[in-house]
DNA sequence: GTGTACATCTCGACC
DNA sequence: GGTCGAGGTGTACAC
């Protein structure tokens, strides 16, 4: 059996372009270890001086860089890029750019130390729980959660300010508006309340006023205030 | 020289473990190419079938789980992390762990493909352009870029419900708040800065209305038309 | 440590 | 293709 790995250490230049060259066509993950600089130009613009860093480039078109701390990448290139690979004055040159918007990023490997191509077979999909939607999920199986009489009318209700998570009435008939958070809260969720009660009020005319109640496992002070300001309420709870 | 690089393609699974353990205890960046599965439990949860993946850790607690496709990681662990590697029912199993928020990702390998323990050397910060604070640093230079007249008082002012990005006042003496974005902007930006203007109104007890600018190369229909609502306006600029 | 907002955010869904 | 909001968001910085 052929492995699905193809790995050089300390590889000749020519070597190290060949493996890339040929993972790339052949729709491999490629990763390339060793010296480099970056320059990315697009959405803003950006220069890493010389050092070690970990590139990753994938069949669909993105690209990773990475230096030996944090989670995110220090330079990158979304899906959809296309990448060049050649050798100019004995540097290995990585060219990925895209249009829409027109988007640049060049790593310049003064050395590699390591390369390979990894054929990735992978048909699983990841399976999540304890996002919003299971929140939803929750609180529609179980209404009286939020509290006793309220009943869901609507899901991603429209209104000129986006579009509603929940949408019911209350135990007087009262039009309600429910923001769900799957975390923690802060203003910003304030905010979003605030502007789809708004919205909603305008477009029903109601002449009793359109309740609106955050969902989330717990608040800010700041956020609790804000939400007093605007006479909103807080229900807690998770997904 | 000895090389930066110590891999193996295709190792037995104690030459795996070997290399992964040393790699973590040298405080190297360490990645294992193979079919795993994966399972994550902590702020969600998740679970992931046999696949073929690419698996990144870094010394400074960092994981990185990566398909073949996107520039997310399916699965992750953020800084700060510990890993033990171990060999359980002939399968090399990662297992990364941390408190607040208890998060835990264990990552089982059947079978390990590649795996190599890179050596980083990396002394360069990342210069970036095109921040949301090149914008300010703009504005705070030619303030007239925002009207004629127009004088800031202060950046990062306070206000019951937030820090104002640059805080003001037009010709005429009426306190303003600016709010910038680096990007085209939707109806979440109108609310932030909706938010500031009524909060500030509060505060100074003005006769005269606060007026809020929101400052972005563009904005779309629907936050123009929220801007409209909430009489708060608009300029158009970059950072 | 928590709170707050930015980010080349990415990603999916819907229009 | 643009818009919109979620995300196990991560990240830096202020309190």
């Amino acid at each position: 059996m052929p492995s699905n790995v193809r790995a050089r250490t300390d590889p000749a230049i020519e070597t190290a372009r060949s493996v890339v060259e040929t993972g790339l066509d052949s729709g491999a993950v490629v990763t390339i270890f060793g010296e480099c600089t970056v320059e990315y130009d697009g959405r803003a613009a950006s220069t890493l001086g010389p050092g070690d860093r970990h590139v990753m480039c994938k069949p669909d078109g993105t690209v990773l860089v990475h230096t030996d701390e944090g989670h995110q990448p220090v330079n990158w290139q979304p899906p959809g890029c296309t990448h060049e690979v050649s050798i100019t004055d004995d540097a290995l040159v990585l060219d990925s750019q895209r249009d829409n918007p027109d988007e640049r990023l060049v790593v310049t490997f003064d050395a590699v130390e390591h390369v390979a191509a990894f054929d990735v077979t992978d048909p699983e999909e990841l399976s999540l729980s304890g996002t919003e939607e299971d929140l939803r999920q929750r609180i529609l199986a179980e209404p009286s959660l939020i509290e006793p009489g309220f009943t869901p009318l609507a899901t991603e209700r429209e209104t000129p300010a986006g579009a509603v998570d929940i949408y019911g009435e209350d135990g007087d008939g009262r039009a309600v508006v429910l923001e769900l958070k799957r975390r923690r809260v802060g203003p910003d969720a304030v905010g979003q309340l605030a502007r789809y009660v708004e919205a909603l009020q305008r477009d029903l005319h109601a002449e009793t006023g359109v309740r609106g109640i955050l969902v989330a496992p717990s608040v800010t002070d700041r956020a609790r205030s804000l939400l007093a300001e605007r006479e909103l309420e807080f229900v807690a709870l998770e997904p």
